[in-house]
DNA sequence: CAAATTTACTGAACACTGTTCAGTAAATTT
DNA sequence: AAATTTACTGAACAGTGTTCAGTAAATTTG
């Protein structure tokens, strides 16, 4: 009898019809506008519903931010094929930058927000590894040839993506308005700063 | 006739109280689990009375937030007192990251929240600024003294600040869950990772 | 096929949020 | 003493995440 197999199948399919919808009205209006009453609006169910498949809030938001990752994934492996490991790092790094400050909320979702993070513990590591993997091994990659002036790997990862996220995230925050630069010219000195940075911790 | 100064007094001395009070909810309870009734609750005013000393909530938190950057400058100015530049950006670098860490709640409302950024435009770049100087002093001494690797201090002065608060920011917000250490040894990591990065970066 | 059971869904209700505003009582001025 | 201004209240509004009794449809059982 088929039909728990194809129950099954519809449980997935409807949780997939509100992971997109939640991902549709984050993109369009944002993640702190967005309530479990809108996403039930958009897909046409009352919002208890969403409660039948996902735990609670975080517990969606958590699968969208997965999703968010993948995307990540998806222009690093489209960006940063450089045979060169320091300039596959450069790639890397100008490819989390454009990816932050073009897809604002969703860089909010995977790095600045504190709701997803409140998934279980166990469960929670998955989001997110891939791409920081990305990033290691390419450092990895760079300790080999010795181009790298602190050859610490994990240490030089730290580095490298809090230097990104610190860019990316203090511009989201709007608190570089603190600095004298224009709106428009902030994203090639982010740029730049990041550039430099590289250049200056490998040889 | 001193009635109207003193209700001018009285009237900041009730905004110092609303003020204090919600710092003290915020550092007990969290920015985010404090609203304007429990605040209310906190002095033994209605909610609306906080309305009649603060346009909004936004402009409350903004307030705070200024106190909170004083508080930031004063251990600058305590800590880092070294003659040289370069330990001195170190001193500044690593009381950077010890205050986020002692302090989340405080740091969210300095660099992570969205909420006080929404204050006018021309009002908001007092706050954080007198903080940003003081870093921007000291890369200017050592561009002056020829220390700087890349000696554009406003490049350089972004490098540092976009590393600790990427290294604090990620922290606070869990996201160094994925990489494999412990708890208790993470301030140790951020800080060596910040300690190693100057090292790069200066000479 | 009819009855019993399981499943999927609803939408009102709860406790909360920021904010507004008519009403009131006290302080001040006339 | 009367009129006016000031400071404050607390109910109300529209919103939030979440729960749960009630219902109708789908499925299983006899």
């Amino acid at each position: 009898m088929g039909v728990s197999e194809r129950k099954e199948r519809e449980k997935i399919e409807m949780k997939e019809l509100i992971k997109a919808a939640a991902l549709k009205l984050f993109l369009e209006d944002g993640v702190a506008k967005t309530s479990i009453r809108n996403i039930a609006d958009e897909i046409e169910y009352s919002p208890g519903t969403i409660y039948l498949y996902y735990k609670d809030k975080d517990e969606l938001l958590y699968e969208v931010q997965s999703n968010a990752f993948g995307k990540l994934l998806e222009v690093f492996r489209e960006n940063a094929t450089h045979n060169d490991p320091v300039e596959r790092l450069l790639e890397i790094s100008r490819t989390y930058i454009t990816f932050g400050l073009n897809n604002p909320e969703l860089y909010d979702l995977m790095f600045i927000i504190r709701a997803p993070t409140n998934v279980d513990e166990e469960i929670h590591k998955a989001n997110g590894g891939n791409c920081l993997d990305f990033l290691t091994d390419c450092l990895a990659a760079c300790a080999e040839d010795g181009r790298l002036v602190v050859p610490n790997v994990q240490v030089a990862t730290l580095q490298v993506w809090a230097t990104a996220h610190g860019l990316v995230s203090l511009n989201l925050r709007c608190r570089l308005k603190v600095m004298d630069a224009s709106e428009e010219e902030i994203p090639n000195i982010l740029m730049a700063t990041m550039e430099s940075y590289i250049r200056s911790v490998t040889k």
